[in-house]
This record gives C-alpha cells, sequence and structure tokens, in this order.
DNA sequence: TTTTGTTGAAATTTCGAGATTTTGTGATTT
DNA sequence: AAATCACAAAATCTCGAAATTTCAACAAAA
C-alpha cells in the first residue's frame, strides 16, 4: 500500500508538471479513491502542500490549484533571480572543487537533452527528462551556499514557478537560447566571477520579466 | 467554541514567542484538551506551521520545536536582510507618499515604545508590545513592494527568525543601538537613496551574522 | 429585470475508536 | 559494563461516519 510520504512526492509532482488543470478544485474525497485511503489522509498531504504554495486553501471552501497568472509569474522569477544569484555567488565561494565538479556533471547532463531536444521531431518523451536535468543544474548552483534555509526557501519558489510555467514550456520555443544561457552561466560560476555570474543567471530568467524590477 | 483559524494563529503566537521551549514535543493529544477539539484538528494544525518551519514534523513521530542554533540564525538573518533590502528597495520606487506616510507611523509607534523601554524598570510589559511595533516596521518597510510572494517569503522567514531568538531578545540589551538603526533605516527610505537604504537594513541586523557572507 | 429567500444536494470538517508504530524499562546474554 | 532482546505503555496514524457549512437551483418579492 502507498505510504502518507508516497501520496506526499506523487501529488507534488502532478501539482508541479500541471498534472491538475489551473484553477481546478482538488477534491480530497475523489483522490482517496485512487490512492486507496481515508479523506483525512489526502487531506492531511494537501494541507503541507498549501504550505508550499502548490494549493491554496480557503476555510470551508477546499483545496484548490492556483490560477496562471502573469503578475505571479513575474514575482516568482524575480525571487528565483534573487535566491539563485545569492545561493551560486555563495557556491563559488565555498564549493571548491566538489561543487565545480557537481556543476559540471550537470551541466553536461542538462545540454546533451538539449541538444537532442533541438533537433528532435517528437519532443514529448523529453519533456519529463529536461525538466528533472533543468532543476538538478538550479539546484546545483546553489547546492553549497552553506545555508538549508535558503535552499528550501528557493525549492518552493522553483515549485511554483515550476507549477505556473509547465504547460507554455512543453513547447520549448526557447530552447536554442536556453542552450547559450546555461552555458554561460557555467563559464562564469567556473571563472569564480559573482558578479559575471548574477548577471548570467539574471538574463537566463530575464523573459519572464514584465516590468525591469531590477 | 475556537475555530480551527484560532487554533492556527494561537499556536503561530505561542511557538513564535517560544510559548513552547526549544527541542520539545508538540502532542496534538495534550493540546486537545486546551482547545476542547479533537487531536486530528490539533494535528491538522501542526502540519500547517510545520512548512512554515515553527514546528518540525517526522513521520511516526509527532511534532518537535526546533532546537535554537546558531547556524539557523545566521542562515535566517542573512536570508532577512536579502528579502528585506530587495522588498525595501522596491517600496522606494513604487510606495509614493502613501508609503511614506505608513513607515514614519510604524516607525513613530516602535521608536515610542523604544524611548519609553530605555529608561523602563520593570522591562516585562512592554515585551509584547515591542514585538509587535518592531515586527510592523519591518513589514511596512516591504509593504509596497507589490510582490505578494516576495511578502509571504519574508513573513515566513521573519516568524523562524523570531523563534529563534525571542528568548535572547526579552533582555533588550541591544535597545539602544536599535533606536538609532530604526531611525537611520527609516531616514535613508525618506531620503529615497536605495543603495544606503539596503545597507543600513544589513547594519541593523549585522549583529547575527556570524560569516561574514558578503 | 434584479434582488432576496428557501431548500436539498454536495462538499468540507470534526470526531473518537481502533490499528500501527515508537519508546521506555528491565531482564538476559556477551 | 555493554549489547541484545522482550514486553508493556505511550504516542502516532488511519479510518469512516456524523455534524456542519457551502453551493446551486429555483421560487418569491421588489
Amino acid at each position: 500500500m502507498l505510504h502518507n510520504t508516497d501520496i506526499y512526492e506523487t501529488l507534488k509532482y502532478r501539482l508541479m508538471t500541471n498534472g491538475f488543470e489551473h484553477g481546478q478544485k482538488v477534491r480530497a474525497e475523489h483522490l482517496r479513491l485512487e490512492f486507496g485511503c481515508s479523506a483525512s489522509t489526502i487531506r492531511e498531504v494537501l494541507f503541507r502542500l498549501s504550505t508550499l504554495g502548490l494549493v491554496e486553501f480557503r476555510d470551508q471552501r477546499g483545496f484548490r490549484v492556483p490560477q496562471k497568472s502573469a503578475e505571479v509569474v513575474n514575482e516568482l522569477t524575480h525571487l528565483r533571480v534573487l535566491l539563485e544569484a545569492e545561493g551560486t555567488a555563495m557556491s563559488i565561494r565555498l564549493g571548491g572543487i566538489a561543487w565545480e565538479a557537481r556543476l559540471t556533471a550537470a551541466h553536461h547532463q542538462l545540454s546533451h537533452l538539449e541538444m537532442r531536444l533541438q533537433t528532435a521531431d517528437d519532443r514529448a518523451p523529453f519533456v519529463d527528462l529536461w525538466f528533472a536535468a533543468e532543476r538538478q543544474f538550479h539546484e546545483t548552483l546553489i547546492s553549497a551556499c552553506g545555508s538549508d534555509s535558503l535552499r528550501s526557501t528557493h525549492h518552493q519558489i522553483y515549485c511554483r514557478f515550476r507549477q505556473q510555467l509547465m504547460v507554455e514550456d512543453r513547447a520549448f520555443d526557447f530552447i536554442s537560447n536556453n542552450i547559450e544561457h546555461h552555458q554561460q552561466i557555467l563559464d562564469a560560476a567556473l571563472s569564480g566571477d559573482e558578479a559575471l555570474t548574477r548577471q548570467k543567471i539574471h538574463d537566463h530568467l530575464a523573459r519572464h520579466l514584465m516590468i525591469a524590477a531590477s
């Protein structure tokens, strides 16, 4: 039988990858059947996901997937830039060879996928792999920052960001630009230039920023 | 009778103000009696508070108040500086007269309390008022940043920060420095100098930073 | 036409009992 | 003394039914 934690991870993944419609209600009573447990157990899991921001809870009216909103994308992008730039700068100072090796590996994997994606007829089989690799790369950037609090805060923001953009990004229109961006971030990070790295992270995400709030 | 939301707020306040010992277990079965509801209801509330970081949940072994840790204080301070500096800079750009008025009012209230605190024989009756006013001032700083996501992220960090430091801060050793700091932050913000304001926010919180991570 | 009120169905929330798991104690063995 | 084990007590987790609240459709009044 499925354990509590499995349900949490399953629903988290589904919410992040738009397995539910934006704005759709998420009913514990329905999911109960799918997972073979009681509604209370689902409810518990949804509460945990709600403080992550992947579902919204309103008293007496249950859980709902957040609406898609350009405004929210803008806010989340801004926070991602802030946290990733800071975390990466700290990693540059503290990470050492081990971090550089991990970052290079993560980039290599992502880069390989992106190359193949660019020329593929059917991109569908790449979707999950790409999202995992992209997430891995960005998490590796800040992985040596030395602050669990920064990492978990970034994780929250990243999850909500993905939830907002997953649908659109499935088209992969941006893919050729992205290859360039990721390479530049890697090069800047390995060169040890903090300011340049911050700039490249900003540039990479800039296409999601409406207002130029620095 | 007490509603779900009231229990949430009551426990949140108690956790933030060290109404529980650091590291203490928080038993739903015990609190049940105090709030006159079932353990499941308490459990639900604790789950919500756990993703905020005010209690830690571990599978099959319940809820526990996070331990006090210099490391965590350092991390949370770093994030507070990052988020408050950014949020305040945005408020300076977007807030206008209305924000300046609110900020001045919040500072006036805090300043008044701090003056009286400085000379008071018994500081106990000021504790709750001061914490509320200090929180109000810092929340007002970022209140016009235009990003709900930034505000709620800051709120999470602020809650955990307070939980870590409430006990120590009750002594108010820092109070005379603080009066100066708050005044300087206010002046810098009203002058519209973003860089100076960022610096003053950093200086204000610097006493909680161990490592000089920028 | 718009607003207000009623009512039944559906969704949410609470509850306490029972099942499961962990924790603490003390005896037994190495 | 240290480690292992057994067992009882305590804590945690799950469940489904009952109580409460919201929602939606329709009727009545302004």
